[in-house]
DNA sequence: CAACGGACCTGCCTGC
DNA sequence: TGCAGGCAGGTCCGTT
């Protein structure tokens, strides 16, 4: 389940396959995603070849001739290159049909994610525009935290799952992260030292890369664009682990509700 | 403007 | 075994 490490798998799963070849067709079977899938995305992107597979956070962008197609994965979607004889599994939403029968399967059972067709710069939408730094990008430092950070109220777990500061920090890595910099994610963000927050920021970068690495986290049912599943989940070490021992110290992990997301955390590691 | 809760959905797990 | 209830990886939007 997509967080940033599952979206760039996927992308990269993809692009090698999809990257230079004409779309035939389009199938929206289940057009009620958390935005409705609008009707024309046939007319706007069949006859089409892809140019390119980018990412803005967690949204992928389909670039093709003249239109881009921006695509979410929410909390339960998958995409995946499948054959139009492929039988359909229940939540198969939308196929797009390449040349050379590679169908590309939305699957989505919870329906948070979205397929939305842009004309003209995609990064001008109103839900890409208003996005923070890319987390592995040389200019996501402990300053933009720190910064950011500044006059809010808000706890630091939240400050870096907020993707207007950060994009791409989902709930089983913002945990992470805050387990491998040794901070309490319940510490008010504003008390927070600049090299604290540059500890944090590396922490980020090496959970995020590390993660992608490995293929991306397995919680249930994700898999990257190929039908594999990812390898992350066998390294966390707080995520979904209440009441187990510290790998670190042996202390027990404590679970509490932290802006009503399961947050995790070593009472003696972090502080 | 910041901060918070609610909303969108289905599936899975737990406990009665 | 069956069923109700709670919870899940995201994030936008409306209300305070």
């Amino acid at each position: 389940m997509p967080e940033l490490p599952e979206v760039e798998t996927t992308r990269r799963g993809l692009a090698p396959h999809l990257v230079g070849r004409h779309l035939r067709e389009c199938v929206i079977r289940q057009p009620a995603l958390r935005w409705p899938v609008p009707a024309d995305l046939r007319t706007c992107l069949t006859g089409q070849s892809l140019t390119a597979i980018s990412r803005r956070g967690k949204y992928l962008l389909f670039h093709f001739e003249r239109n881009t197609l921006i695509a979410h994965l929410g909390m339960s979607g998958s995409l995946r290159i499948v054959s139009t004889t492929t039988p359909l599994r229940p939540h198969d939403h939308v196929d797009l049909v390449f040349e050379d029968d590679l169908c590309l399967r939305y699957h989505d059972p919870r329906r948070f994610g979205c397929l939305l067709p842009t004309v003209g710069d995609p990064f001008e939408h109103p839900l890409l525009q208003t996005l923070g730094v890319e987390p592995l990008e040389p200019d996501f430092t402990g300053a933009t935290l720190h910064m950011a950070a500044q006059g809010k109220t808000v706890v630091v777990k939240n400050l870096i799952m907020d993707s207007h500061i950060v994009v791409g920090v989902g709930n089983i890595y913002a945990n992470e992260a805050l387990f491998a910099a040794g901070i309490r994610p319940t510490r008010p963000a504003q008390r927070i030292s600049a090299a604290r927050y540059q500890r944090l920021v590396e922490s980020i970068k090496t959970v995020l890369s590390a993660s992608i690495t490995a293929g991306g986290s397995t919680l249930r049912d994700y898999v990257n664009g190929n039908g594999q599943p990812g390898y992350f989940q066998l390294t966390l070490q707080v995520y979904d682990r209440t009441g187990l021992p510290c790998l670190q110290c042996g202390t027990r992990i404590r679970n509490q509700r932290v802006g009503q997301r399961g947050t995790f955390y070593c009472p003696h590691c972090q502080h």
